[in-house]
DNA sequence: GTGAAAGCGCTAACAG
DNA sequence: CTGTTAGCGCTTTCAC
């Protein structure tokens, strides 16, 4: 038996007070709750006895330095104000516990500037036994993670150069036919809002919109391509920009929905009408798409099917840690609503 | 030195690795790395290049062992979806870095529900030096925390019978000013839309709302208290029967912003006009709070002040686990935006 | 300034 | 079925 601890700390019950109080050794205590091994019915019923009594917690950190699983997923986020974001940390979490694993997330917003970031300096600190990234930002930070060897997934990372896996959902193909669609409806100059290029999710979208314009025989102009930095406030004030010139657009593709509610919102302030004057199509399909007056046309990611499949890659990495696989990606689906309509100045 | 490490494992780099290729001792690397103790200068520039080089990151779990603090802070919460809790993880965690910690987020929503969740389970385990439940749902969870004796902050939490810290927006004061406000501007019958009542948030608006129709010599309609369970569409529902009453509302209070959108779409699908036919008041100020059309009138909590005051408290708690004070409570703001207007039919 | 020893809570690996 | 021993990576305590 243990001596008595320290009186001072509010003294976390271990398996020693277990082992006292159910009169067996701590190694008894270890084999009745995680179920490894055999122990007796009656002895194991007073251990679990003890440890409800007693409010007995086992301590992971204990337990992870015997280097056997810690059974936690980490996650690393850079804030969560996007809904898209939003999603996929919900369906990740959800997709972890089905594998009946737990997921701790760290957010790398308010990181310092400093060389490498606190939030995952413990993420990488032996207490979980993979990583998800979802929507990497910084090279730095993916290159820090490579280097710790941790088995690492990236969620909706669109950019190359990394030894690490990818799963996400397509960009190019979607972008490209929500831009058909507007085609089909009659527009000819269509003006494409851009975010952030970080996760390259953004660039990709872009080239979809070019593509679909070059198949269409269009030559795209560049007045017509703005930069919104995936910022609702912004994306209004580039498209009142937008509206302003000699030839303005008849429809508006936004690389986010928040960026094409703020264009919804410029169109409205200038007293046009969406969709009779301006199309607005958005890309992400988050939760308040659906309730805006009209109903806003975007696509839809399949992060439930994203979730899911980086979780279950990254276990197989940890359970067999090989070199990354050609990236994994979703199809994603036009969602066409009430925000897009004929051109007002066909063809 | 140690023996070789098993070549299966990923091999983390530890202190010894670090010992080995500085020359020194694992102890020095220790003091070198946190800046306790006397290092020579020389040393501890070895030291912190074989760490630079190897990729070292200190494991988390074997600090937690000697029950020195781990400097990180742990955040369970239900989900993300909403944008208000999203706001508060965000400040929170922007408080946890400004006080030099880490912070861990766990998600509540999809545990089993078995006895203890997972997500706590771990985050109870030694792995935080102290907890912040953000709008816990779960009685069973509070008490899970009060027995485990780690320190706790509950935050917006507006029930009682908890042994723990309360840190939150005042809700029953603002809702009255929200109320006050619709009666200045002539309204009689205004309506109610409650939120699950598990925090104790909604009951304490509901009461506000009261509160002010009593002040103003008023006799509440229960027929106008209605319950919109936090959820968008459920309020939208709601609203459409409340305006098919024999003599309908000529306001609407919602007890969260997302149900205050549920309800002026519905008053829009009816061919009503906000304010001009319907006024509308939120609670919360999220962000699309003040991009609707026309922007939505609310009450902002202070998340920054709550955030950093639970914080701090926090942190108190752990230096010192004296029992808990009485709750921590900021004012919170009446945002007058163009969803409120006079009453059609004043009173 | 630096090192050696010991132990945090837990669980493999071996007895018995 | 149960107990003993040892050690995970780190830091506290004490020596030098």
């Amino acid at each position: 038996m243990k001596k008595a601890r320290a009186a001072a700390a509010p003294a976390q019950t271990t398996v020693y007070d277990l082992a006292e109080k159910a009169g067996v050794s701590a190694m008894t205590v270890s084999r009745a709750l995680s179920g490894n091994g055999y122990v007796a019915k009656a002895t194991r019923a007073r251990v679990l006895a003890a440890a409800e009594e007693m409010g007995y917690f086992p301590n992971i950190a204990a337990k992870g330095l015997k280097r056997t699983r810690t059974h936690v997923l980490g996650m690393l986020v850079n804030e969560l104000h996007s809904p898209y974001l939003a999603q996929i940390v919900s369906a990740v979490s959800l997709a972890t516990r089905r594998h009946r694993m737990d997921l701790f997330i760290g957010l790398t917003a308010h990181d310092p500037d400093d060389d490498s970031p606190p939030a995952i300096k413990h993420m990488l600190s032996g207490l979980c036994d993979g990583l998800l990234l979802a929507l990497p930002r910084s090279r730095q930070l993916i290159e820090t993670v490579e280097r710790s060897g941790l088995p690492a997934v990236l969620l909706d990372y669109s950019r190359s150069g990394t030894t690490l896996d990818i799963v996400r959902g397509d960009n190019h193909d979607s972008a490209k036919a929500a831009v058909d669609h507007l085609l089909s409806l009659g527009h000819r100059r269509i003006a494409f809002i851009a975010g952030t290029s970080h996760t390259g999710q953004s660039p990709e979208r872009q080239r979809g919109y070019l593509d679909s314009l070059k198949a269409a025989g269009l030559a795209g102009d560049p007045a017509l391509i703005v930069q919104g930095g995936f910022d609702q406030a912004q994306a209004f004030e580039r498209t009142r920009q937008l509206l302003a010139l000699s030839v303005p657009p008849t429809a508006v593709f936004a690389a986010s929905d928040e960026m094409a509610f703020g264009a919804m919102d410029a169109v409205r302030t200038l007293g046009l009408r969406v969709p009779d004057d301006v199309s607005i199509v958005g890309y992400d399909d988050i939760p308040p798409s659906m309730h805006t007056q009209p109903g806003l046309t975007t696509v839809r990611q399949s992060t439930t099917e994203i979730a899911e499949a980086a979780v279950r890659l990254l276990l197989q990495r940890i359970d067999d840690p090989v070199p990354a696989a050609a990236p994994i990606e979703f199809a994603s689906q036009l969602v066409i609503r009430g925000s897009t309509g004929p051109s007002p100045s066909p063809g």
